[in-house]
RNA sequence: GGAGAGGUGACAGAGUGGUUGAAUGUGCCGGUCUCGAAAACCGGUUGGCCCGCAAGGGUCACGGGAGUUCGAAUCUCCCCCUCUCCGCCA
């Protein structure tokens, strides 16, 4: 969510940023309706002021009267009751106003609710993910001196992968992960989990259901909402998790920190949950685009401070990289352009990891930095040095997400007999397995 | 799922219709004392929104929502959550 205050003094830069993320919101609407509630909510708050100042007359009266000689009783009872007279007036008049005003607050969130948060002015302005920019590659791509199977083939030869029985019993993009596929899969997932407790992140075991205001807090509600599942046989519904960053990011919603405990740094391994809306026919086949998957997910909640979220971008930038140089994995970092911008994100990078079925880079890695956005929808604060209260900022990258990277890891350590070579910083988690063959 | 109890400020915990945004304690901040610290003592300390250059003023909030009333933390209804017991169960 966007600062009301800000969009008022600064309608433009606003503009602006929902242009560059190609996203279409009324913003003179929203200005238009909000003005309009803000005078209600003037005249109402004016009228309530006076009917609690009588209010407050009457019962100091009742006071009185309670001490009072029975003399007087009578002519205090009097009094009182001309008292009360104003406010019955006053509080129809309230209630008109309150009606408006309630009938306006729908609208003005469910714009507010959409509005994006303004890119980073270091963010490349472009259309779309074509227009991302390389930062820097690392690694170096294989050369095959026989002829590569794709990941499907691999896993299907050497018992790792079942496709077919998973679309059998779950529909499309569903799946099975068997023997040493199973085995590799936990592997990489551990390797990821121990590299972030190694690096101080605390990890967690998290809720995957959540409520809406979860989803909403994180920026997934209402644009998006048709990717997430929804148990609607709950009331009120449940919603499945895309991503840990939900429960992550939303764990000390409606608290207020200690600013002296920032930054706070999680880690959580969890199943994620997605529909993939609209994607019919794109990256059909094998292990790419699924409807669940696993993925290790960082987060960092920090102080409200620009430099200090860029710094730690870089960082969890940084933990997922180390991932990926651990298991020898050629990638390159892309800085993402505005038009290809979620709606909450002020910057991103994307890490993509060499596939040599697609013969490119595909992407495995997603690091994002939001400012105050998620934490402004989701009322997350801390107490600074100097008393006042703020809003967080927080962050989120990926660390691993599998069964998706094992699609280069299967592809890249083939062998030309068809077997796969255990990455070593796996063998470890594989009982010493070195070599995944027939 | 059934029965009962309960949800109050950073935390603990009073408060059952009126001048209570809320006693008290803890914590936190400032001060006195001290070489320094602890203890003790004194003072301060909820958040959101609106008006205002500011000082300040107004309003809303005692789980959430609706209602009764001149007036609700206190009464009524609905919902959410927690705890105890019973049932079911990985």
């Amino acid at each position: 969510m966007i600062d009301l205050k800000d969009l008022r003094e600064n309608p433009e830069a606003y503009r602006q940023a929902a242009m560059q993320k190609r996203i279409d919101v009324n913003i003179d609407r929203l200005l238009e309706l909000e003005s309009k509630h803000r005078a209600i909510e003037i005249e109402r708050q004016q009228i309530t002021a006076e009917k609690n100042q009588i209010g407050k007359q009457i019962g100091q009266m009742a006071g009185k009267l309670k001490k009072a000689p029975p003399t007087e009783q009578a002519a205090l009872q009097e009094e009182m009751k001309k008292l009360q007279a104003r406010p019955t007036e006053l509080k129809a008049a309230e209630q008109k106003l309150e009606a408006e005003a309630g009938a306006l607050w729908p609208q003005i969130e469910a714009i507010l609710l959409r509005m994006p948060q303004p890119a980073d002015p270091e963010v490349p302005v472009g259309k779309d993910d074509s227009e991302n920019v390389e930062l820097r590659k690392w690694g170096t791509v294989r050369q095959f001196d026989f002829q590569p199977k794709d990941h499907i083939a691999l896993g299907t030869e050497l018992g790792m992968l079942d496709v077919d029985r998973g679309v059998k019993l779950a529909g499309s993009r569903s799946w099975f992960l068997t023997g040493a596929g199973a085995m590799l899969h936990q592997a990489v997932l551990r390797l990821a989990m121990d590299l972030m407790i190694e690096r101080s992140f605390v990890p967690m075991v998290v809720p995957v259901l959540v409520r809406e205001g979860a989803m909403r807090g994180t920026g997934y509600f209402p644009l998006g909402r048709e990717q997430s599942y929804e148990m609607s046989n709950e009331e009120p519904p449940v919603f499945l998790v895309g991503t840990a960053e939900v429960a992550l990011t939303a764990y000390h919603m409606d608290e207020i920190l200690d600013g002296k405990s920032l930054p706070r740094k999680y880690v959580a391994m969890s199943p994620c949950f997605r529909r993939e809306a609209g994607t019919y026919g794109k990256d059909t086949a094998g292990l790419y685009r699924i409807h669940q998957f696993d993925k290790v997910e960082q987060v960092i909640i920090c102080r409200n401070d620009v430099e200090e979220s860029k710094r730690w971008h870089q960082e969890i930038l940084g933990n997922a990289e180390a991932v990926l140089q651990k298991l020898n994995l050629p990638y390159r970092v892309v800085q993402v352009c505005t038009g290809d911008l979620g709606q909450g994100q002020a910057a991103k990078y994307d890490i993509e990891t060499w596939m040599p079925s697609r013969g490119g880079y595909g992407e495995t890695h997603s690091a994002s930095r939001f400012y105050a956005f998620q934490a402004r929808r989701l009322n997350l604060r801390y107490r600074d040095a100097d008393g006042k209260t703020k809003i967080c900022h927080t962050l989120n990258n990926t660390v691993i997400a599998s069964p998706r990277i094992l699609i280069p890891i299967m592809e890249l350590c083939q062998n030309a007999d068809g077997s796969i070579t255990v990455p070593e910083a796996l063998r470890g988690y594989m009982g010493g397995m070195e070599r995944i063959g027939k």
